[in-house]
DNA sequence: GACCAGGTGCCAG
DNA sequence: CTGGCACATGGT
C-alpha cells in the first residue's frame, strides 16, 4: 500500500448502547491513546495489527484506518456489539448493588481482544495499577512492536519477537519481576508448545487450567484472559477490588477461590460482565468502601480485620 | 517515606 | 491444605 493512502479510509457505523470511553478505560485493554480535543478527540489504537482512529458521536462511531482492513466488521466484533446489554443488565436485577452498577456503567462492553495480546497484557498486571499496566504495555509496543505508519501506537509484538529478547531487555520496559513470566510464556507459545487458539474449543475449566500452566499466570489472571479474550462472560477474576466488594457482600476471610464461586453464583450467567461493572465503580470511587482498610494491614499488630461496608454513592 | 496496586510461586508447618 | 513471604516498579 502506498504511504499516501494510509489512514485514509473513513466511515461511520452505528453503535447502539455503547460508550467508547468507558469501554476503553475500564481496565480490560491498555493501549488506546486519547486524542486531544483540539485534534478532534477520540482514541487511536490497534485492533490486532490494524490501526484505527475512533470517535463516538452519540449512537454513531466514526472510524479512520487503512483501506482493505474491513474495519466495520472488525470493530463490531472487537467491541462485541452483538452482546445484548439489556439482557445482561437485567440478569442481575435481583441484586441491587450490582444492578445500580450495571445502570451506571451503561455502554461498557466486554471486548473480544486478540488472544496473545490479552495473555501478555495480563501477565503484566499483578500488583500494578491500570495506569502502570498501560505504561508497560505501551513500552513493549514501542520497543518491540511493528510501527504502523500514520498511527502513534505500534502493534503488540508477536510471541516470537519477545521470545528472542532477553529478560533484561524486558525489564527495561519497566516489567520488574513480571519479565520472567512474560519471557517464559512467550517462549512456550513461540515454540508451539502452547497454542492459544486451542483454548477456543475447550471448556472454561480446561481453558483455565491450560492458561495456569503458563508462567506468571494464576487463577486471577487466567480469568481475566478468559473474560476479555475468550468470551467466557461468566468468568470472575478476583482481584483486590472484587475481593473487597464480594467480601463486603459476604464475609471477610474467604479464600479468593471461595469468593470466585460466590461471585459466580451471586452475579449470575454474566457474572464476568457484572463483575466488571462493580470493578469500575469501585475503582473510580463510585462504590464507597468504608475506610477501615488501612488498619487491616499493620504487620505485627493483632489482625482486627473488620469487614468493610459497601455503600452506593 | 509508607502504602498500595486487576497476584504468583514457593516453602514451611 | 493453609499461611506467610519475596518479588520490582511507580504514583499518591
Amino acid at each position: 500500500m502506498k504511504p499516501g493512502q494510509l489512514g485514509q479510509k473513513k466511515g461511520v457505523i452505528e453503535c447502539p448502547e455503547f460508550d467508547l470511553r468507558l469501554t476503553l478505560e475500564s481496565g480490560q485493554t491498555f493501549h488506546w491513546m486519547p486524542v486531544s480535543e483540539s485534534n478532534g478527540g477520540g482514541y487511536t489504537g490497534c485492533i490486532g495489527k490494524k490501526p484505527v482512529l475512533l470517535r463516538q458521536e452519540g449512537q454513531l462511531l466514526h472510524y479512520q484506518g487503512n483501506e482493505g482492513d474491513h474495519l466495520p466488521d472488525l470493530i463490531r466484533h472487537y467491541f462485541a456489539f452483538d452482546h445484548d446489554l439489556d439482557v445482561i443488565r437485567d440478569s442481575c436485577s435481583g441484586h441491587p448493588a450490582s444492578f445500580d452498577a450495571a445502570i451506571a456503567c451503561h455502554g461498557l462492553r466486554i471486548m473480544r481482544q486478540p488472544h496473545w495480546e490479552c495473555i501478555a497484557s495480563f501477565i503484566l498486571s499483578p500488583m500494578k495499577q491500570v495506569a502502570h499496566i498501560r505504561q508497560m504495555s505501551l513500552a513493549l509496543r514501542e520497543t518491540f512492536g511493528k510501527k504502523l505508519p500514520g498511527f502513534p501506537v505500534p502493534a503488540f509484538p508477536e510471541p516470537q519477537v519477545l521470545a528472542s529478547a532477553t529478560e533484561e531487555e524486558l525489564r527495561q520496559c519497566g516489567l520488574g519481576f513480571r519479565a520472567k513470566g512474560l519471557l517464559g510464556s512467550s517462549r512456550l507459545i513461540a515454540s508451539g508448545a502452547f497454542d492459544p487458539e486451542a483454548l477456543i474449543t475447550m471448556s472454561t475449566e480446561e481453558a483455565r487450567n491450560a492458561l495456569c500452566s503458563l508462567p506468571g499466570i494464576g487463577r486471577k489472571v487466567a480469568n481475566c484472559i478468559l473474560l476479555f479474550s475468550y468470551e467466557r462472560l461468566n468468568a470472575v477474576p478476583v482481584d483486590v477490588w472484587i475481593a473487597r466488594i464480594l467480601g463486603s457482600f459476604r464475609s471477610r476471610k474467604a479464600t479468593p477461590e471461595q469468593l470466585e464461586r460466590y461471585g459466580e453464583k451471586l452475579l449470575g450467567p454474566y457474572a464476568g460482565y457484572i463483575q466488571q461493572y462493580l470493578f469500575h465503580q469501585a475503582r473510580t470511587g463510585k462504590l464507597l468502601l468504608s475506610k477501615a482498610s488501612s488498619a487491616a494491614k499493620s504487620p505485627k499488630k493483632s489482625p482486627s480485620k473488620q469487614p468493610r461496608r459497601l455503600v452506593t454513592a
